[in-house]
DNA sequence: TCCGTTGACGAACGACGTTCGCGACGAACA
DNA sequence: TGTTCGTCGCGAACGTCGTTCGTCAACGGA
């Protein structure tokens, strides 16, 4: 059976269902609601639909989300300006930060490799930018793998942080509650209360365990990778 | 109806229930059937008791993955051998490793930074190594952030290889469901599928992306962190 | 005009996390 | 010993979840 699809059935009263409508429903109600809360039935009566419909264009859940996360890829533009470094640089940052702009659809990454083609689109630029630094071949693999663990990671830091900021911002849920959804001051809160004679280093560096913006502490983060790849040498392993 | 069934709940017997009693069954189930299927259900059916006996523990469900994670790591004992570098490198393997023997615990640490007691443990270890290689306080700080997202992320790696793995082993699941189940496989499938004028550098390295057995690749990579910490000099930033 | 194909979807199933309130027990007291 | 009372285990239930099934409507080709 050769489906040649493409056309997708135009009922006139409405139903322009598809599968690109259906995915981008799913994008949105992330961007709403979250990961988790994201069901099938809040995405299909975001299409004014019940939840068997969307059966027709996904197998299941999973797979909706994954294809979610590669749509949310899709924006992401690959950098021209600068040398091979700035440019990986400038790409994972946007990566990250297009991610992290859909709430935490990182967390599709959790459960499965993403391997749509927007993704796949990054992983080639990943690669061709890593050999042009002259990365021997085996540690750019490696690297892209690694690089992939070190986005979904980081966007999910950023997408908590922001719905931490969002919660302090809306004047609803200010005050206490607040406070407590801020978990950078939760964090902070548990190194408080621990004793400095069981963690001595711990509470020296307090202060410095929370500090840091997310951005800055996440453009550290990549620069050790970059610098700890070149340090491993032109022979891989 | 009302058939309160011969149900004499056996006094003597049981009522051993405690707070490490449900934490260890916690951990023991998912051990047995993963996180996502670990229920709270089939912890308190491991406990020979209902769900609603639980919530006396525990306060719901993340709090509980989360003691048992920490529970996880309560076997995770200190290196004592060799210089800082090749201790820190034997702590990070070791939580890694301990982590993985129980199945995807480590999605726990996805939803919550972990905070346990045992987690703590390791990262007071963590920043004392740090410190005594040299690197400024500042880049402890960061680093030990880094390297927990590095453990969580390669704990879920091997976890799904072993599964992988054990599913190959399995006669019953053997064959053709084997292979579907057969993550490198399947990723590499996808690659093999790749049209090499738009991918050319993934499909030049194809071998290479997919080679390497998860303990040599994630050596490497903690290689490129430490080796990247040391590369950003005596001063932070 | 009719038929075969196919998408849409109401209804239902089993499992989930969590809450509520009953009732059985041990301790305190008469 | 008999009675009361507070505690807490847990059966039952609520609402939501992912997914499946069977039916029906609507179109393309005959």
């Amino acid at each position: 059976m050769l489906v040649v699809a493409a056309s997708p059935r135009t009922r006139p009263a409405k139903s322009a269902l598809s599968r690109e409508a259906v995915v981008a429903a799913a994008l949105a109600v992330v961007d709403e609601v979250g990961f988790e809360a994201a069901s099938m039935r809040r995405v299909a009566a975001a299409l004014d639909t019940g939840p068997a419909s969307l059966y027709v264009y996904v197998a299941d859940r999973r797979e909706l989300m994954e294809a979610a996360q590669d749509l949310a890829l899709a924006e992401v533009e690959l950098p021209v300006a600068g040398g091979w470094r700035e440019r990986l640089e400038t790409l994972v940052a946007r990566t990250v930060a297009e991610l992290a702009r859909h709430n935490d659809i990182a967390q599709a990454a959790v459960a499965d490799v993403p391997l749509g083609p927007h993704a796949l689109r990054i992983h080639e630029e990943l690669l061709r930018l890593l050999r042009e630094g002259g990365i021997p071949d085996a540690a750019c693999a490696w690297a892209v793998d690694f690089l992939g663990q070190y986005v979904s990671a980081v966007a999910l830091e950023q997408a908590a942080w922001h719905r931490a900021q969002r919660a302090i911002a809306d004047p609803e849920k200010a005050t206490v509650e607040a406070m407590g959804a801020d978990f950078v001051a939760r964090i902070d809160g548990v190194y408080a209360g621990l004793d400095a004679a069981e963690f001595p280093t711990i509470v020296a560096l307090r202060p410095l365990l929370t500090a840091g913006g997310g951005d800055e502490r996440d453009a550290w983060k990549l620069r050790v990778i970059v610098d700890g790849l070149l340090a491993q040498g032109p022979t891989p392993g």
